[in-house]
DNA sequence: AACTCGGGGAT
DNA sequence: ATCCCAGAGTT
């Protein structure tokens, strides 16, 4: 059912939400705070974030960045470490470049209108409109993946999520249920979209607005929402060579395009001298969302202290060792790479 | 408008 | 094996 067609009176179901979240919502460390400053880190955390995954990462951070000076003043290779096993790091590279920006735009005070903060490196129209909800009494529903599944249901609307045009559609139907209070109307969709209109096997008899819902009615929860486009992996090969010598290793970082964004790597080649001094070749394969990675480590134990010392003064590196990695973010896969070593 | 960016848990 | 998650930036 398109939204054009929808004459019933749905407004009273945002403040059901609202009654069921005040009885039913989860108990999450960021819901006892209205500090924009903790409210945004979390949101950024928890994009395309199961709450589990990121709940240490979030309060790790927190407790090492409690402000936005703290964070702007920290170096970038320490809030990549505490992103460290996250994903999507260009996210902590923007949410640091975002805390100098509140720090020299905004003389250090969190921006308090829906337009100010959508100015902030990172930030999109989902972060500004939450942020801007729970913290300042802003009026837009933060439409995120709960939202379309919620919406599309509650509607049974047929609406293609995948689609760029879902965004403005679907903030179109929330306005529709939008109450007074959209800051814990937010919190709540997502509450909701979590714990009970979930994408398979929804918990239709305990949601709050099953009588309400047209997809329940019409039996159409599992077909909905609509999403077309589906994204493909595809393979890919890389290799590097673990050069290590009295427990020392040799790295580099990565640039900020590609995968793993200024994370620290293995060498990608070395030289002929080294060559001789290769142990073994261990394959690693792991999964992205995007990619299939197969990834070929060469062990290189290098035994000549000559040798070492020479390939380190002609070649771009950094050495490191065991304890010290630790301070450092590496790629999941070389991570256990690292932890494997320390075992032999 | 389409593509790209991680990692992990649920099914 | 597939889907999807408190999305945003780039092309």
């Amino acid at each position: 059912m398109k939204k054009n067609k929808i004459n019933t009176d749905f407004l009273h179901v945002g403040n059901k939400l609202l009654i069921w979240y005040k009885n039913n919502g989860r108990d999450l460390p960021f819901r006892q705070t209205k500090d924009p400053y903790k409210i945004w880190i979390c949101e950024i955390v928890f994009q395309q974030t199961r709450i589990n995954q990121g709940l240490n990462h979030y309060n790790n951070f927190i407790k090492r960045f409690p402000d936005v000076k703290t964070l702007a003043e920290a170096k970038e290779d320490e809030v990549l470490l505490y992103w460290k096993g996250l994903g999507y790091y260009s996210r902590a590279i923007n949410v640091h470049k975002a805390a100098k920006q509140i720090m020299d735009d905004y003389h250090g005070v969190f921006p308090n209108q829906y337009d100010e903060i959508l100015k902030l490196r990172g930030v999109g129209k989902y972060t500004a409109a939450a942020v801007s909800s729970i913290c300042f009494d802003g009026k837009i529903p933060a439409i995120d993946g709960n939202f379309y599944r919620v919406l599309s249901r509650l509607f049974a609307d047929d609406f293609d999520i995948s689609s760029t045009k879902a965004f403005s559609y679907f903030s179109e139907l929330a306005h529709l249920i939008l109450p007074e209070n959209v800051g814990d109307f937010n919190q709540a969709m997502m509450d909701l979209g979590s714990e009970i209109c979930k994408p398979k096997n929804p918990v239709c008899g305990e949601c709050p607005i099953n009588e309400e819902c047209l997809a329940f009615s019409s039996n159409k929860t599992s077909e909905l929402p609509v999403k077309t486009k589906k994204v493909k992996a595809e393979d890919l090969h890389l290799k590097y060579y673990f050069v290590h010598r009295n427990g020392q290793f040799l790295i580099q970082q990565r640039k900020d395009d590609f995968i793993w964004k200024k994370l620290f790597e293995f060498l990608p080649s070395i030289t002929a001298d080294l060559e001789p001094f290769i142990k073994n070749i261990k394959t690693v394969n792991h999964k992205l969302t995007h990619k299939n990675l197969n990834i070929e480590i060469a062990n290189v134990e290098v035994t000549s202290r000559s040798v070492w010392s020479d390939f380190i003064a002609k070649n771009e590196c950094f050495i490191t060792d065991f304890d010290a990695s630790q301070e450092k973010s590496f790629p999941k896969p070389l991570e256990n790479y690292i932890q494997n070593s320390l075992k032999d």
